[in-house]
DNA sequence: TGAATATATGAATAATTGTTCATATATTCA
DNA sequence: TGAATATATGAACAATTATTCATATATTCA
């Protein structure tokens, strides 16, 4: 299970530094759950889902046809933004709505947004 | 090339949504390189590099160290953190000091923590 | 110059993932 | 109840990707 880890010989106090990492860091699975999250937003089709949105809520069929995508796809991506609690939704008869869950991802998408334009 | 695309019978005006969101959506292109950005956090050991880079600056071999990981491994995902200008690197000798390139990141990080959290 | 050290990188492999296709479930309405 | 509609989902396939291993490049120092 151990692996063959490389120690330098940089000129700073090495042991000080790992020492105050293991101490600050969040832990195993909280950056595991993070990395997750993000994962959520890795993919262009969910991404544009979430933009759409951002405009109103709106039912699964709308939008497969804003996006021009099917149906199946657009199903399974909304269940996996549903997983990470990004977006809720609500049935009315036939049609189910879907809308953001909160603004933590307005902010996200905002902060990326702000990053790729720099 | 083109799809056969769903379109149901909602009870809602269908193109006026489409025709909205056709226009206030980011370019495809965009929407694109902004999955793209979040690619680069979805990865945990990434973001195990960040939160390491948080504390400060660090060589590619005390980062390996901090996170008991190869330094080839680190090496290639500092490489895509470089490409997605997430970090920025300087060089001092043979050693190669690693640093958070601005704070959109650490934002996004903490954004993405609350989420998680709540 | 040659040995040692720090980092970078190409190729290969294993694992993950987005879409499609077919089909299942749920709801309305005649 | 049966047909039509809206959504969900399992399986399969293609594409992407993180790590490892081997090795290359760059720098220092004796």
């Amino acid at each position: 299970m151990e692996k063959e880890i490389e120690r330098c010989e940089a000129p700073h106090d090495h042991r000080e530094f790992v020492a105050q990492i293991r101490e600050t860091m969040p832990s195993e699975e909280r950056l595991y759950d993070l990395a997750e999250l993000f994962q959520v937003f890795s993919d262009s089709t969910r991404i544009k889902i979430l933009f759409v949105l951002f405009r109103s809520e709106m039912c699964v069929c709308d939008i497969a046809s804003s996006l021009n995508m099917t149906q199946s796809a657009i199903s399974h991506q909304l269940r996996v933004l549903k997983q990470m609690r990004l977006v809720k939704n609500r049935k009315e008869g036939k049609t189910v709505f879907y809308s953001l869950a909160d603004d933590h991802i307005v902010t996200i998408l905002g902060q990326g947004m702000e990053h790729i334009l720099e």
